[in-house]
DNA sequence: CACGAACCCTGGCTGC
DNA sequence: TGCAGCCAGGGTTCGT
């Protein structure tokens, strides 16, 4: 569920509640995630304050007083909602796995149905070299992300453009919404062999992804179906896309398929097992 | 090596 | 109404 926009929003959230506040309760309901807690989670986590969340691709990391970080990605399905202090708090829902309280009587639950999701442990002084990160690309919104960086990381790639902006070395925290975004943004077509994506394209290519994540973060996230803000509000850029999730409607860019039995307009493919939007008009 | 398919898991929607 | 089948924002592993 979950991209960089999502995460973002969702550590924004956290930041504001969280930083400063120690963790007083810390519940692990069910160990079982993608991968396991470490031994010792619970307990790393307990009476530990919290200086600092922030975002790195999709993973969020807490920096805890003690030099721990708490290093964990919400999966597909995963979501972090906090619950003010003075609520009164439900009892734990079905996939609530984590609950944690804070000192001033606030309650942070982690709920994830499908458990594509994982919480970890690291250090603050070695998170960026943690083999969850090591790999990780540029981060897009980064001044270090310029259109020399992507074409190197393009060159010579004999996959989609569309599949190797997914992958999160060659740039971080890209999934399926917003890379069907970029593309149409860019004019590039998602079939595309990424090593003949040419200079022109890739400098297209730089500001449409950094744009719509922008808008997308200042938008509080894509709401699907379960994805929420910390806060527990939605998002709303699900009403902005272009493409995404918009088979047979019309292009908003060139305006084909909008003509009565006109054949054009956004169609829908599947590459590496997963759905591509896109105007095959516009789009080359 | 580099790619795509299969898989991990659950819930919601579609169509019969 | 019931249920089988398909699909989903992610990532890893396995086979070609």
């Amino acid at each position: 569920m979950p991209e960089l926009p999502e995460v973002e929003t969702v550590c924004r959230g956290l930041a504001a509640a969280l930083e400063g506040r120690r963790l007083t309760g810390v519940e692990v309901r069910r160990p079982d995630l993608r991968i396991p807690f470490p031994p010792g989670f619970a307990a790393a986590l307990q009476g530990r304050r919290v200086l600092r969340i922030r975002r790195r691709g999709k993973y969020f990391i807490w920096e805890l007083d003690d030099g721990t970080a708490l290093l964990g990605h919400l999966g597909m399905s995963g979501s972090m909602t906090i619950r003010a202090p003075g609520t009164n708090f439900p009892p734990p829902a079905p996939h609530d796995h984590v609950i944690l309280t804070t000192d001033d009587g606030a309650q942070v639950s982690y709920h994830d149905p499908r458990r594509f999701g994982l919480m970890t442990l690291s250090t603050v002084a070695g998170v960026e070299d943690h083999p969850l990160l090591a790999a990780m690309g540029p981060e897009p919104l980064s001044d270090a992300f310029t259109p020399a960086v992507l074409a190197a990381a393009l060159k010579g790639k004999q996959t989609p453009i569309k599949s190797a902006l997914l992958d999160q070395g060659a740039v971080a925290g890209l999934g399926n919404i917003y890379v069907c975004e970029a593309l149409f943004r860019a004019r590039v077509s998602p079939r595309r062999l990424a090593d003949n994506v040419g200079r022109r394209k890739v400098e297209a290519l730089v500001p449409a992804i950094k744009s719509v994540l922008t808008e997308a973060i200042a938008s509080g996230g894509s709401s699907l179906r379960d994805y929420r803000q910390a806060t527990g509000e939605l998002g709303y850029f699900q009403h902005t896309f272009a493409v995404y999730d918009r088979e047979g409607q019309p292009c908003p860019g060139c305006d084909c398929g909008a003509a009565e039995g006109q054949a054009n307009g956004i169609q829908r493919i599947v590459q590496a097992g997963r759905s591509t939007f896109f105007c095959a008009k516009r789009q080359r």
